[in-house]
DNA sequence: TTGAAAGCGGTACCAA
DNA sequence: TTGGTACCGCTTTCAA
C-alpha cells in the first residue's frame, strides 16, 4: 500500500479509501490506484486490517467428529454459505471432550472471529466461555445438540418428535416388543431421541420394559452389535430395535445376520439421520432424516443476522420426517 | 496486557515476556503475571501477534468437496496433527472450480497463513498462484490430486498401481469383457486410474475396447447407472465393471439390480475409495483401499518440516491396496 | 532483569 | 477530495 501511495504520490489514507471504494475519492485517484495495485499483484493483509476493525472475516466453527457424515454436510452448509460473503472459517474438532471444546473457544476468541458455531458435546452449557463471547461480542449458534440450559441461537432437529415418528410407525407395522439402543446420557440428542421413544410406547398403551433399553457409551457399530446379540439372546427378545443412530444400526445389522435373523420379517429395525449408507444396505434402512446442509446453511444465516443487529434468540427446529424402506416393513402375510 | 502491565506496575514489555516464558524474567514477576492473566481471563490476541510476527499459526485446506467422505477423511487427518500444535484449520471449497480455487488461495495468503494444503481440481497447476506463494514464503502441500507439472510437496495415492490390482484381480477371477467407467479427462486420478486398465489389459493380453470405457462428467452415482445401462444393452456386454470411484459403483449396482442381473455372478464389480458405504453394500464392494487420515496427516507433517527447514520437496506415495469383497468373486462352478 | 520506543499494515478521525 | 496522525495489541531491538 506504501509503495503504491509513493508511486502515485498520493498519501496511504487516499490509497486506502481507493481500495476500500469508498465514496470520498476522486475519480481519476482511485482508477489510478486499482490499476497500480493490480499491476503490483497487491493482495490485502487481512490481518492488519481486522488488527485495526477488530473484526474479521472469520468464522469458527467446533464439532465433535469431522469425519462424520452428518457433521460434514453441516459443514458443507457452512462454507458453501459463508464462501458467498467472501467468510473464512476455520474448523475445529473437540473430539467429544469439553475440556478441548473450550480451548477451541478461547483460540477463537483470541483469533477475533466473527461468530462460532458450536456442536456441543455435552448437554450442559460452560457458562465461562458463554461469558468470554458475551464480553468480546462473539455470537454463538449452536446446531443439532442444544443444552437445555441454553437459551441463544440455535438450530437443530425436532429429536423427540422423530424418534416418536419412528417407533410409532413400528408399532403400526405390527411389532410388538421394540427396543431401543440409545446415546449416553449427557447427550441432549440420545436423550431427546430416549424420551420420543417412551412416548410412543405411552402413546400405544406399551408398557415401558427396561431391559429392552440398552445405553452405548461410544454410539459406535460395535455396541450396536453387542448390545444386539444380548437382546436377542435375553429371556424374552424383541422383535424391533430403534437404535439412536444409523452407524449403531450397522451393527444390528451384521449381528442379526450373524444370528440368522430376518430383517424386516423376524426383526424390524429403524436407524436415526440418513447417513449415506443407509440407502444401500440391504435391506434398506427406515431412518429419520436430519438435513445437515440445510442445518449448516441455516446456522451461518443465524450468524449473519447477528452481526448485524443485536437482535434476540433465533432459534430453528427442523421437523424430522420418517424415510420409510425395507428394514422395517414386513411382508404381508 | 496493558492492564496487567498497570495492575503490575511493569511494562508491557515485561508482561509480554512472562506470558510467552522468555527467559530473562524474574520468577516473581512471571508468577505474578501469570497468575493475573488468569484472574482477568486474558486471552492473547492472535491477530495481533500474528501481524507483528507476519506469520500466523493458522493454515488453510482447499478441497473440492467437503462432505465427500474421502475429503472429510482427510480434513480429519490435517485438523487432529494440526490441533496438536495449536494451529487453527480453514478449510474452504474449490466446487471443482479452478477460478475459486485461485481466488480461495489469494485470501489465504491475505490472510498470512502458514501454509496451505490443496487438493487441485485441474491437472495443470496454475503457475501464477504458485509464485504468489513462494513470493509470500507461504508453503504448499498438494493432495490425492497431483498435476505432472508440479513438483513440490505432495502426498497421494498410487492410483495408477491400484487401478492395475482392481483390473488383474478380476481378469484372475475369470472375467473376460472388462469395463471401465471412468472420470474426467482433466483429473490426474482418473487418467493415473484409466492408465492402469489399459496397463493391466495390456499385460494380460486383452485388447483394448473402446466400446467399453465410459468418461463421467461429474462422477456421479446416476452416471454409473446410466452407463452401465448403455454397456449391458449394447451388443457385446461387459461380464465386469470397474469404476473410477465408489460413487460411482453405488449407481452401477442400481442398474444391475434393476435389470436383475446378478453381481458377482453375471457381472464383477470393483470400485476405488473404500468409502464407508462399499462396506455394508451387498454384496460387500471389493475396492481399492484410500487411507485419508493418512493422507491428511501425512500433509500436515510435510508442512511443518516446510515451516522448520527450507527443504527440498517432499513426496509420499500410498501404494494402493486391493480389498477384496464380495462383488467380484464369482462363485465356484 | 527491565523499560522505552518503533513498527507490523491497515483504518478512522480530524483538519485542511 | 485529500493528508496527517493516532492507534489496534503485540513483539523486538536497544539501552539502562
Amino acid at each position: 500500500m506504501r509503495d503504491i501511495a509513493e508511486k502515485l504520490n498520493v498519501s496511504i489514507t487516499t490509497v486506502s479509501r481507493a481500495l476500500n471504494n469508498k465514496m470520498d475519492v476522486g475519480e481519476k485517484t482511485r482508477k489510478a490506484v486499482l490499476e497500480l495495485a493490480k499491476d503490483l499483484d497487491y493482495s490485502p493483509n487481512a490481518i492488519a486490517s481486522s488488527l485495526r476493525k477488530s473484526k474479521s472475516n472469520v468464522i469458527g466453527i467446533i464439532l465433535p467428529r469431522l469425519e462424520h457424515y452428518f457433521f460434514s454436510t453441516v459443514l458443507k452448509g457452512v462454507v458453501s454459505y459463508a464462501q458467498k460473503d467472501n467468510f473464512i472459517v476455520t474448523v475445529s474438532e473437540s473430539s467429544h471432550n469439553p475440556k478441548k471444546e473450550s480451548d477451541l473457544i478461547g483460540e477463537l476468541i483470541g483469533m477475533n472471529v466473527s461468530g462460532i458455531i458450536l456442536s456441543p458435546c455435552r448437554n450442559e452449557i460452560n457458562l465461562s466461555y458463554l461469558n468470554a463471547l458475551k464480553q468480546n461480542k462473539i455470537p454463538l449458534v449452536l446446531v443439532d445438540r442444544i443444552p437445555t440450559n441454553y437459551h441463544g441461537h440455535y438450530v437443530r432437529l425436532n429429536d423427540y418428535h422423530g424418534a416418536q415418528l419412528a417407533v410409532k410407525h413400528l408399532i403400526q407395522q405390527g411389532y410388538k416388543r421394540i427396543a431401543h439402543i440409545r446415546g449416553h446420557e449427557y447427550s441432549s440428542i440420545a436423550e431427546a431421541r430416549y424420551q420420543g421413544y417412551c412416548q410412543a410406547l405411552k402413546l400405544n398403551d406399551i408398557d415401558y420394559d427396561l431391559s429392552l433399553v440398552k445405553t452405548c457409551e461410544f454410539v459406535s457399530s460395535e455396541e450396536g452389535y453387542y448390545f444386539t446379540k444380548e437382546l436377542m439372546l435375553s429371556p424374552n427378545p424383541p422383535d424391533a430395535i430403534f437404535t439412536v443412530s444409523d452407524e449403531v444400526a450397522l451393527g444390528v445389522y451384521n449381528a442379526l445376520k450373524e444370528m440368522k435373523l430376518h430383517i424386516p420379517n423376524d426383526v424390524g429395525v429403524v436407524g436415526f439421520s440418513n447417513s449415506e449408507v443407509s440407502n444401500y444396505l440391504c435391506p434398506k434402512l427406515t431412518t429419520i432424516d436430519q438435513p445437515g446442509i440445510r442445518i449448516g446453511e441455516m446456522a451461518y444465516e443465524f450468524l449473519r443476522n447477528a452481526f448485524e443487529n443485536n437482535e434476540t434468540a433465533q432459534q430453528k427446529i427442523f421437523e424430522a420426517k420418517l424415510l420409510i424402506r425395507e428394514s422395517s416393513v414386513r411382508a404381508k402375510r
